[in-house]
This record gives C-alpha cells, structure tokens and sequence, in this order.
DNA sequence: GAAATATTAGACAGAACGGTCTATTTTGGG
DNA sequence: CCCAAAATAGACCGTTCTGTCTAATATTTC
C-alpha cells in the first residue's frame, strides 16, 4: 500500500486534533497531506472511516507511549511490588502528560479522543471506542494496584482515572500541561496514602 | 420581547447538547424549536451569537442550581466551619449531578461546557468562557476550604475539581451518572482524611 | 519493459449549510 | 380599536460540504 495513507492520517490527526472533526473538511485535509481527493477515498470509504481510524490511531499512540514509559521504568527502578504499583500508575500518567506535549506544537487541546467522542452520536462505534479506551486506562491501573490493596484497588484505580481525566481536560482548557504534572503529584500522595 | 427567543435557546440547548454544535444545522434549531427562520436572526446575529448564548445561559443554569443546593443545605445543616466546607464541596458535585440527570432523558452525555469546548476553535471567546467556569468552579471549591486547610486549599480545591471533571467525563462516556456519586464518596473521604 | 497498481488534478453532482429578503399575519399595549 | 412590534412561511442566494467520475501520470512488481 501506498504512502497516501499514511499522509492522509498525518493530516487529519492535526486536524482533527486542533480544528474539531466536524470542522475539518475533506478539502482541508487532502490539501494538509498534499494528496489527491480520490487517494483518500481510495483508502477510506468515507469521512466517517477516516473519523474512526483516526480515533484507533490515537489509541494505539497512547498504548505505545505507555509501554515505553513502562519498560523504561522498569529497566531502571527494583522491583519491589509497591514500587511496581506506583511506576505503572505514573507511567500512565507520564503516557498522557507525553502525548500532550508531542502535539504541544499545534496547541494543546486537552485528551484528544475525549474532544472526539463529544462530538460524536450516543452510541456511534467511533464514540464507544473512547469509552473503551478510557475504561482500558482504568483497569490498567487497578490491575496495577490489586496486588497491595486488593478491595481498594478497584475504588482508588477508578478515582486516579477521573483525576486524571479531568486534569487533562483543565490543562486543555487553560492550554497549560503543567496541570497533568499537578495530578501526577496528587497521584503520588494517594497512593502513599494508601500503603 | 417574545417568546420566540426562549423557544429557540430551549431548542438550541437540547440539539447542541445531545448532538453536538458543529453538527445541529440552524434550520434542525428552528424545526424543533417550532420558529421561523427569520425569528432566530431578529434574536441572534449569527449562529455564533447563538453558540456563545448557548454557553452562557448553561453556565448561570449551574450557578442556580449550585445556590439552590447551597441554600437548601444552608437551612438544614448546623453552622459549624468545617461543616461548612464539607456542605459547599458537596453542593458543587451535587449542583453537577443535577445538571445531569435534568437533561437525562435527552441522553447524558457529560459536561455540555466541556463539549463544547471540544469543538470551539483555541482562544475563542466561547471556549473561554468555558475555561472561566470552570475556573470559577474551582474557586469556589477553594474559597470554601480556604478558613479550615489554609495553604492546602489550593491544591485540595484544585484536585477536588479535577476529581469532578473527570468523573463527569467517564459518566458521560458510560451513559451512567452513578460514576457522579462514586467522585462524590470520595471527594468526602478526602476531606475526612485532610481534617 | 510490460502490466498492474497508486496517485494525480480537477470537473462535477447533489445536498446541506448559514444567512437574506419579501410579504403576510399575529400579538399586545395604550 | 389601532398601530407598532413580533412572528410567520417560504423563496432565494452563494458557499461549502461529502462523494463520484474521468483521464492522465507515477510507481511498483514481475
């Protein structure tokens, strides 16, 4: 397959991402990826296709800058189960503080997929998507929790996703990533709270 | 003035919400709104207008409902200072979920503040009034802490909105305001844990 | 180098968009 | 009752939208 495809999915990541999907026409994207309109629709079916690949490309972006940030970490720190606990939790966050600032450039707009799914219908495959990715942030981090607090994981896995959710969400509104920083230090005293 | 201005806010506040700003046409606005075209235009200059009055009169819904939970609880409960806090705090979640579940039947689907703010351009006069409400919200959070945690206020208050916006995030996702109650358990057990 | 596959530019269609205009009718206050 | 203000229906305009089509040109693969 070609090159077009790629190009195009460059183009309406930045465009979605600090323009709105449903403000982002066709024409702006094929002009974005300097790409022929048919290219687009040789790769994609429909602007609704595209909408939905975006929304599986910024997935597994997320994904693989969690696990870097978790090998990482695990090459350089022991392996004390509660360390273990709080380097998969603050990889989480550290995963999103990244991809917040690897589109700093463009004008930081707060948690991409969440900006998507609100424009999205109750119930549409691209928003459920969201939702499932959200819920996989969620269970990534009770899991990471069960092992030292067993009941509490589930209640402290699921409060540390709504911290962080909703500091992106701030820092995309005041356009200041330092707020994800914030929540990560709340996140440390939590989980010292706990133990 | 007549009544055609607050059928077409009415209209405008349900589509806007349930489907999205970019995505509600003028025409579907005064379908449902049951209003000639030519009304919306003797109100509203623009659908930008329309947008940024949307925003506004969502905002003063909350405030009301925020002073109306704040009063109600004001005449129950005794005056003690932490009580207080603790009742204010309470009345800012509460306020959220009442928000909530009175556009429930139309679907919830969040914080329609957020979501529009999702789709409004950076720096746009609508997503900062946005961004003031819920620095606004904040606030109010910290003023409230402010006589019983002093220095801690600011940041408690800080997480404490983070802790909601979140949580209203992942119940709009989920379709389920019940994720409202769980933030709101916990925002006081970390009020109990900071006394 | 030939055949198959991608990619290109651009015209085009049909619908929906925001917004204007006219002309008529309804409404409400003095 | 009268008159000004408000609301009505609907045609209309220019633009933009998604998506299709044609036909020529690159690129890859064998």
């Amino acid at each position: 397959m070609g090159k077009a495809r790629q190009k195009i999915l460059d183009a309406s990541a930045h465009l979605f991402y600090t323009r709105g999907i449903a403000a982002t026409g066709i024409d702006a994207i094929i002009a974005d990826a300097g790409v022929a309109k048919q290219s687009l629709y040789n790769n994609f079916s429909s602007k609704e296709e595209l909408e939905s690949a975006y929304i599986e490309v910024r997935h597994q972006q997320w994904l693989q800058l969690f696990n870097e940030r978790l090998t990482r970490q695990d090459s350089e720190a022991p392996r004390e189960p509660r360390a273990e606990a709080l380097c998969t939790v603050l990889a989480v966050f550290d995963a999103y503080a990244d991809h917040a600032v690897s589109g700093w450039s463009q004008g930081f707009r707060g948690c991409g997929l969440l900006n998507a799914a609100a424009e999205l219908a109750t119930g549409s495959p691209g928003r459920q998507a969201v939702r499932r990715h959200k819920e996989e942030v969620e269970a990534i981090l009770v899991k990471a929790l069960r092992p030292q607090l067993e009941d509490r994981a589930a209640t402290l896995g699921r409060q540390l996703s709504f911290l962080l959710e909703g500091a992106i969400a701030r820092a995309g509104l005041e356009e200041d990533p330092a707020l994800l920083d914030e929540a990560r230090q709340q996140a440390i005293k939590l989980l010292e709270a706990e133990a």
